[in-house]
DNA sequence: ATAGGCACCTGGTGGC
DNA sequence: TGCCACCAGGTGCCTA
């Protein structure tokens, strides 16, 4: 499920485990996951330290000692698992390789954080840290949201245009970075927006609007990732999936949770993917 | 330039 | 139990 929120999570998660540590050794078990993998990754990711862990929307920067980062991107599927560490009180064990071990990085800490990905939708690469900004994925990807560049005048503006209905115009990631489907429907419904309606047909005030509540949406979800992760560095070291609440998504059928409000939560397919909202409160 | 659809992959679920 | 259709948290690329 990774959206910024559970990407941040994992960041956090690994942090601990990576920022200011020595990667001892990397295996690499596959040629690619979505493109392939820069060459000699698994050398170039061997005696080097990770000075530090940052995120650019969905995407994972690990800051090496050598000038470079490398770059990690989970898709769909993607998850990260610590084994070996000792943190705090809690020894993370998950001792056995499992199917779709696709990269494991072994700490000179005697840490393991394996990247483990089904779908292999998710990336890699390693680019010069200076110039990150301007990697080809990164370079078109708009403000952080829980950032100082997105702000009301900037949404409105750039929601100006679009001709797409607001649930696609929220999703594209040149307009802000990092929601993905379940927190533009959260976030449609907090707003009480009809994710059906064109983005430039939205009154000023209510694409305004939008801004806090993507910045509160996406901050419960970061605290509700944040106090998971106490449970999983109790457990099995698993990063990147936690149990989390929603308002619409994945609710089709049931009961609108607004007070007063009697209608059921709907199902709608737009650009190939589901929508969840309450047609009677979101309009 | 922009909007929409497809493709990339595997696994889980529910119906027959 | 088996088989099949459909669904899934993303996003680059191709087409109109």
């Amino acid at each position: 499920m990774p959206e910024l929120p559970e990407v941040e999570t994992v960041r956090r998660g690994l942090a601990p485990v990576m920022e200011g540590v020595r990667i001892a050794k990397t295996d690499v078990n596959r040629p690619n996951l979505r493109w392939p993998f820069p060459e000699n990754m698994g050398e170039r990711l061997t005696n080097v330290r990770v000075e530090r862990l940052r995120r650019r929307s969905k995407y994972i920067l690990a800051d090496l000692e050598t000038g470079e980062s490398l770059l990690i991107h989970l898709g769909m599927s993607g998850r990260m698992l610590i084994s070996g560490a000792k943190l705090g009180a809690f020894v993370h064990d998950h001792p056995k390789p499992e199917k779709h071990d696709h990269v494991v990085f072994h700490m000179e800490s005697g840490a393991r954080v394996t990247f483990n990905d089904p779908r292999r939708f998710g990336a890699m690469d390693i680019l010069d840290t200076k110039t990150a900004d301007q990697h080809k994925l990164l370079r078109d990807i708009g403000p952080e949201p829980l950032g100082n560049l997105f702000d009301e005048a900037y949404l409105v503006e750039a929601l100006a245009t679009k001709k797409s209905p607001i649930k696609t115009a929220l999703l594209d990631q040149k307009i802000v970075a990092g929601l993905g489907n379940i927190y533009v429907c959260e976030t449609l419904y907090r707003a009480g927006i009809s994710p059906l309606r064109t983005a430039a047909q939205l009154s000023k005030p209510r694409r305004a609007a939008l801004v806090p509540i993507i910045r509160q949406v996406l901050s419960d979800a970061i605290e509700a990732g944040g106090s998971s992760l106490k449970d999983f560095r109790q457990a099995d070291g698993d990063l990147g999936y936690f149990q989390h609440s929603f308002d619409v998504y994945g609710r089709e059928g049931d009961a609108c949770r607004t007070q007063e409000c009697t209608g059921l939560i709907k199902r709608a397919v737009q650009s190939g993917r589901s929508t969840f909202y309450c047609a009677k409160c979101q309009r």
